[in-house]
DNA sequence: AACACGATCTACT
DNA sequence: GTAGATCGTGTTG
């Protein structure tokens, strides 16, 4: 892994589509208290402004949602049913809503660590969904708003050629579905939509 | 103050 | 395949 650059602000200052397609193959990295823990992104989830009924900010500016109201470049995570939590980027210029959500990673770095705090995950799918992402991770909604131009949470670049993506809509949601908002990297095992149909051994 | 529900995951029938 | 866990948030009274 030679070269590895942090991702910057101007990154994440862009549309969030297209922030959030060149996010499959970067690596989050945890750098918590001298452990080291990180992924490489297959699934991400665009969410867009106030007009994306889907988006947390579709009611508006709230205390929940304020992270995202703020510059890109920051983590926005919050709480949901009672017991996971998701993790966000921040994305576009201050004053407009938008974040991509990181649905799922391929475990890279810390696995040990990683299975300490999902100890019945199986370890290729530590990283698989946006609740286990945050559990392995070790992320929780009091890291919301932290930057992740800094140390201790960020996105790097390994230099990896371009991953073959695949668009579809959004899951989990009831609300605009007809969007195709969700990236995924065809070729990797950890999807967390993974549909174990018929046929499809593997 | 009370209520309904959610960008989920697991366990069990 | 489906129900249960479990609680913050926004809405309504």
């Amino acid at each position: 892994m030679p070269r590895a650059k942090k991702l910057k602000r101007s990154f994440y200052n862009r549309p969030t589509l297209t922030v959030a397609e060149e996010l499959v193959g970067m690596y989050l990295v945890c750098a918590n208290r001298g452990s080291r823990v990180s992924g490489r992104i297959v699934e991400v989830e665009a969410y867009v402004g106030e007009d994306d009924p889907a988006c947390h900010a579709a009611p508006g500016p709230t205390r929940r949602n304020a992270v995202m109201y703020g510059p890109a470049g920051h983590a926005y995570i919050y709480f949901i049913y009672g017991m996971y939590n998701c993790m966000n980027v921040v994305t576009e210029k201050k004053g407009f809503p938008a974040a991509v959500l990181i649905r799922a990673a391929e475990p890279e770095d810390g696995i040990e660590i990683m299975i300490r705090r999902s100890p019945k995950t199986p370890a290729r799918l530590l990283l698989s969904g946006p609740g286990r992402l945050c559990r392995a991770l070790g992320l929780t909604a009091g890291q919301s708003g932290n930057d992740l131009c800094g140390d201790g949470l960020y996105i790097e670049d390994r230099g990896e050629s371009e991953a073959h993506i695949v668009r579809t809509p959004r899951v989990g949601i009831r609300k605009g579905t007809d969007r195709l908002w969700r990236f995924v990297d065809s070729t990797s095992d950890a999807d967390s939509a993974r549909k174990v149909t018929k046929g499809s051994s593997k």
